[in-house]
DNA sequence: ACTTCGAACTTACTCCGAGTAAGTTACTCC
DNA sequence: GGAGTAACTTACTCGGAGTAAGTTCGAAGT
């Protein structure tokens, strides 16, 4: 999982010279593992110095290629950056999806998906600063893309609320997408705000206090 | 209020060449008018162009002025974005403070400011483009700007949120500024949304939903 | 009417970063 | 060991943000 380097070349961020003893060490790498490599890369320095603070020139810097390999590979500066942003969001729709389904009833579900959502971001301050960024996204096809990306969580949501419902009754789809998106664009403000707040408060204070405004609120939902 | 043009000088859009007859036409004017022209054309520019698709030579350009003459009044394309982000946010904000204002109690209140919110962004296209460009300012001094923008809004929810509570109950604060903050990334993710969406719900579906989820909700933070 | 003086405004740059055309080098498979 | 090809580079273009230094208009004084 953690498989940032994983070669005899010393990951040492700008090139590397031959070994100085003798045997020349391996330049070339396959296009997956070198993909792999450049997005690592891209995610620790987007992560740092935010997507404007950036330069593609950076990233091949570090990783100690030229830029018209990370082109080729990623197509443009939005591209790599959708990458990076689509693969954290996967890792973070698992963090979260794992509590939900681990949970006992739907709602300490709803809690513990709420807490591993603002803990996660706790534990992955690259992860929080590159979504923090995706507003840079919102020109161009970019933009669908990162929605869809995100569209995966709201669809999340929405099956959690659903189960809430009674399966007999006549659901509101439309109304059930309204509470979906309302709840993502709640989170997503709420992470925001604590990391801007030093911090504070707790993921647990977040989650409960989210848990009982919402909690009654769906109820009515049901009729 | 509509106050885009207030001059002999035709609003032509493109640098207007002297009266054809005979007297020049003026062509300096005082400073605060020229800084209202240079952020009625860049407001009407981001809106439709966006943050990215925009550059300082077309706003100069269609207010037929120089470059370095927006840069003298704004100081950098953060500061006019800002500029113009600020005035749409502050037109927004007396749109919904004059309804909540105007509703009968706080039940219609809040019913009433969710409909404003959602009819003011469908009536002013480029007001919902430049908020939804907001994200370009992640980085740098205009961030912080940028949220002090924001925070006024959350200052009203909160505002509205306390009036629900009994005057005398011991409320948690931080309690109030969760549920402020969640609302406002809630409104502003429902926006984007529903433009993304087609313009579907209406404005008062959404109202009436969002009213639904979380009218039970405040409740049971009385106590 | 003529000078003065400051505010309004411009020309002509620099610099940086996204993106690309065309060529070169190292690895692999016969 | 000689193709053939994937990996990779050098050396650009192009556009846009931001600036230094100078110019012109218009009004206020005399």
């Amino acid at each position: 999982m953690t498989s940032t380097t994983d070669s005899p070349v010393p990951a040492t961020g700008t090139a590397a010279p031959d070994a100085v003893g003798g045997v020349p060490v391996k330049r070339r790498r396959d296009r997956a593992a070198r993909e792999r490599e450049i997005l690592d890369a891209a995610e620790r320095i987007f992560g740092e110095r935010g997507y404007q603070g950036t330069s593609m020139d950076d990233i091949a810097a570090a990783v100690g290629v030229s830029k018209p390999l990370v082109y080729q590979y990623y197509g443009s500066k939005d591209g790599l950056f959708l990458a990076c942003l689509s693969r954290l969001r996967a890792q973070l729709l698992d963090t979260v999806s794992d509590a939900v389904l681990a949970a006992a009833d739907p709602e300490q579900a709803m809690y513990a998906g709420f807490v591993a959502w603002f803990t996660f971001l706790d534990e992955h301050p690259s992860a929080w600063s590159v979504m923090v960024d995706e507003g840079m996204l919102a020109a161009g096809p970019a933009a669908q893309a990162a929605d869809e990306v995100r569209a995966e969580f709201v669809a999340l949501i929405a099956m959690m609320v659903r189960l809430n419902l009674p399966a007999d009754h006549p659901h509101d789809e439309e109304e059930i997408q309204i509470v979906a998106q309302s709840v993502s664009g709640a989170t997503e403000r709420l992470a925001i705000w604590r990391t801007r707040n030093g911090g504070t408060p707790t993921p647990e204070k977040l989650a409960a206090t989210l848990q009982r405004l919402l909690w009654r609120g769906l109820d009515s939902l049901r009729g």
